[in-house]
DNA sequence: TGTGAATTCATACTAAGTGGTAATTTATTG
DNA sequence: CAATAAATTACCACTTAGTATGAATTCACA
């Protein structure tokens, strides 16, 4: 566990809006000078890859990640791509397709809900 | 209606695997030679915009296109990243949460199976 | 505190997507 | 069917997102 780790991760806890790779290198080496782009790219894919981050799927050409990794669903805004969280048990009953007939191991889902974002609301168009 | 936005809409829709535009351009460009691959990409944007293809939420750092825009879900490989469909009648009946203290407008949604395709299950590690 | 292994930095690179302007093409109208 | 205005496309350059590689640094543990 180096510095870098232990910064990256906190910054990606701390705030709950699903930032990209690029957004936490900004955040990151304000706190940490002279800390490299690809360290952050690389510490954020062993996060994920040991389980404590996820990355988040979002039809935005880029990497979204999140530090919640328990079963949770998404509402991405239609204008301005901003990314919510959404708990809500009840969602979280769906019976996982057995035979769906593609053959397909399925593990696990999420929920992407779309619409529109407070800020968009009050915005006019 | 140009031929270039025909030949594009022909090339997405004929492909079930969600094709990133940059693939599309590739298919394209052998049936109209000297297409550019910004057309591609303005094109695509003009379909989503009129509502004939739809954009697909997915983990990784591109945009996946489909021209199939009812109601149905999606199967995501956690090692290839291939993507299918799943057209599952039960899977449509979710109630769209309302008071869900975010504040957002939720006007539709999608679920993001993960799991493992055929092909990478049996194919060792 | 020394040493090997893992991590990070620096740089250069590829891939994905966007912007601006001139040239085409389309659709419309007479 | 030809003229023309509006929309679309092509070309080029550019930005943003992500990856590869090797040298240098740092970590963990004895």
């Amino acid at each position: 566990m180096t510095v870098q780790r232990r910064v990256i991760m906190e910054a990606l806890a701390e705030r709950k809006d699903h930032p990209t790779a690029d957004q936490l290198f900004d955040t990151v080496r304000q706190r940490l000078t002279g800390i490299s782009r690809t360290t952050v790219y690389r510490v954020l894919e062993t996060l994920v890859g040991i389980g404590v981050a996820q990355k988040i799927s979002n039809p935005e050409a880029k990497a979204r990640f999140d530090a919640d990794t328990s079963l949770h669903h998404h509402l991405v805004c239609e204008r301005c791509q901003a990314i919510g969280d959404i708990h809500e048990p009840a969602l979280n009953q769906i019976r996982l397709p057995e035979d769906n007939g593609t053959g397909f191991a399925i593990t696990g889902y999420s929920i992407n809900f779309s619409g529109v974002c407070p800020g968009c609301r009050t915005t006019k168009h």
